[in-house]
DNA sequence: TCTGGGGTCCTCTCTCAA
DNA sequence: TCTGTTGAGAGAGGACCC
C-alpha cells in the first residue's frame, strides 16, 4: 500500500507556504537599538513569575528557549539583556508583514503576530513557483519590514510549517549559523522528511501525548505511523487518535483559512503575590470585566457565555461559567456574572488557605452584538442605560486614552487601572 | 527552582426533555 | 406512573498552540 496521499489524476498539488520571523520580539528590539546587536537578548516577564518570549540566538545558544521561566533564563544566561517587551511596536511590525503577504495572495492565514500560511497555488502564473514566491517573500520582508523571516513550502501546511522550522538559524556558543532561509519539500520527498521528525514535531503532540506515545515505542513521526490505526484510537481517543494517524501518513488536507472569526475574547493576570484579600479579587474582577468588555465592543460582538479562571497558589486551576439568554458586552454586564462566580468561589477554602495567584475573566459563544455606533453626543443624550454609558467609554477613551475612564471602583491616584491587551502578556514585572 | 497570556479544541460528566 | 434511552447543551478540565 503506498503510504503517501494519492492525487486524482489530473489534481494539481497544492503550494502552501508558512512564513515565520525569526527571533520575532528580541529582533524588533535589535532593530530598534542597534547597541544590541550580536547580543544576547531575552524578551519577556522580568518578574519572579514570568517567563521567556522570545530570545535572540545568541541567548539561545545558552540552552535559553520561549516559554522557559525568566529565573532560569536568567541563570542560564546571566549576561543576557532582559526586556519587558512592547506589544504594540510588535504588532505594528506585524501588521506591516501581513500586508507584504496580502500583497502576493488574498489567502493569508495569520497563526500569531509572526507567522503565517499562505496558499499561493493559484497566484502562480503570476508571481512564478512557490519556492519563488518564497524567495520573493523573504526579500521583500526584509526590504520592507527589516526583519528575516524564514519560509517553508510543501503541499500541505504541516510540511509547510516543518520545513520553515528546517530553513531556520540554529544557535551555538561560537556563533549564530545561518539556515537557508527557504526550505522547499518536494513531492518525492515529503514521506522522508515527514518520518524522520520526532514524534513532538507533529501539531497535537505535547509532553502528555508524547508521553503515552513512548509507551508503545513511538518516538519518531515514523515510529508513530507504524503504529495500526486501532492502537492509536484506543491510547488517544477517536478524534485524536485518527488526526494523528493521518498526520503520520502525510494525509493534511486543511485549508488555508483567511480571517478566521474569534470565538472567545479574554484577559488573564498572574499577580506577583498572591491574592486573599476578597475586596482585591473583585475588585481585579471588575478591571479584568472592563477590560473583555471594551474589546468585545471594539469587535462589534457580545459574549452569551461568561468564564471565570482561579489559580490557587499551589496552582490548581478552576473555571467556573455561566451562559446568559444573551450576549453581553458592557462592563457592569460582564462584571455582574463574573462576580457571581467568584461569589461561589470564594466560599471555598482555597482562597483564604491558598490565596489566589491568577485570576482570569473570558468571554465565548460570541454573538453579533446588537448596539450601533453612536457619537459621543447621542451617548450622553441617552442618561444612564449601560449600553449607552459603555459607548460613551469607549468614546472617552478613544478621544483622552485608556486611562481617562473607566469603573469607579478602579479610580485610584494615576487615574483609572484598566487594563489594555498585553500590558502584561509574559508574567507580571518586578 | 519554577511554571505567562491569549487562544482553540477535545473529552467527560451532568442535567433535562422528549 | 415509573423506568430506561437518547440526544442536546452546558459546564468543567485538560492538552495544546504561539
Amino acid at each position: 500500500m503506498r503510504e503517501s496521499v494519492e492525487k486524482p489524476a489530473g489534481a494539481e498539488v497544492r503550494s502552501i507556504l508558512h512564513v515565520d520571523l525569526d527571533a520575532f520580539f528580541a529582533a524588533v528590539e535589535v532593530l530598534s537599538d542597534p547597541t544590541l546587536v550580536g547580543k544576547a537578548v531575552i524578551v519577556g516577564g522580568t518578574g519572579g513569575r514570568g517567563v521567556v518570549a522570545a530570545a535572540s540566538y545568541e541567548a539561545r545558544a545558552y540552552g535559553v528557549h520561549s516559554a522557559m521561566p525568566s529565573a532560569r533564563a536568567r541563570r542560564l544566561c546571566p549576561h543576557a539583556i532582559f526586556l519587558g517587551g512592547r506589544h504594540d511596536t510588535y504588532a505594528a511590525y506585524s501588521r506591516r508583514l501581513h500586508e507584504v503577504l496580502t500583497s502576493f495572495t488574498p489567502v493569508v492565514e495569520g497563526i500569531s503576530l509572526d507567522e503565517a500560511f499562505l496558499d499561493v497555488s493559484s497566484v502562480r502564473r503570476l508571481w512564478g513557483s512557490g519556492p519563488e514566491i518564497a524567495r520573493l517573500i523573504r526579500a521583500r520582508v526584509h526590504d520592507e519590514v527589516g526583519l528575516w523571516a524564514s519560509v517553508g513550502v510543501a503541499s500541505t501546511k504541516l510540511l509547510a510549517k516543518l520545513a520553515s522550522e528546517a530553513a531556520k538559524p540554529t544557535a551555538s556558543r561560537s556563533g549564530t549559523v545561518p539556515g537557508p532561509g527557504v526550505k522547499v519539500v518536494e513531492p518525492a520527498e515529503e514521506l522522508g522528511f515527514l518520518h524522520a521528525h520526532p514524534v513532538g514535531a507533529l501539531w497535537g503532540v505535547g509532553p502528555a501525548t508524547r508521553a503515552r506515545l513512548e509507551r508503545f515505542g513511538v518516538r519518531s513521526v515514523g515510529d508513530l505511523a507504524a503504529l495500526p490505526l486501532g492502537t492509536l484510537v484506543r491510547a488517544l481517543g477517536a478524534s485524536s487518535g485518527r488526526a494523528l494517524h493521518d498526520l503520520a501518513h502525510n494525509r493534511d488536507a486543511r485549508p488555508v483559512v483567511a480571517d478566521r472569526e474569534a470565538k472567545s475574547v479574554g484577559h488573564e493576570e498572574t499577580y506577583p503575590r498572591d491574592h486573599r484579600d476578597p475586596d482585591v479579587l473583585r475588585r481585579e474582577v471588575v478591571r479584568l470585566s472592563d477590560a473583555v468588555a471594551s474589546r468585545l465592543r471594539s469587535s462589534g460582538v457580545a459574549g452569551r457565555t461568561v468564564t471565570l479562571k482561579v489559580r490557587f497558589g499551589d496552582f490548581r486551576t478552576i473555571t467556573r461559567s455561566r451562559t446568559e439568554p444573551d450576549g453581553v458586552d458592557t462592563t457592569p454586564a460582564v462584571a455582574a456574572v463574573a462576580l457571581d462566580l467568584l461569589a461561589a468561589v470564594e466560599v471555598s477554602p482555597g482562597v483564604r488557605l491558598l490565596g489566589v495567584r491568577l485570576l482570569g475573566v473570558s468571554a465565548s459563544n460570541l454573538v453579533p452584538a446588537r448596539g450601533r455606533q453612536i457619537s459621543l453626543d447621542e451617548v450622553l443624550a441617552a442618561g444612564d442605560r449601560a449600553e449607552g454609558v459603555a459607548r460613551a467609554v469607549d468614546e472617552v477613551r478613544r478621544r483622552f486614552g485608556e486611562r481617562a475612564v473607566g469603573p469607579g471602583s478602579l479610580v485610584g491616584e494615576k487615574g483609572v487601572e484598566v487594563r489594555r491587551r498585553g500590558d502584561q502578556q509574559w508574567g507580571p514585572g518586578v
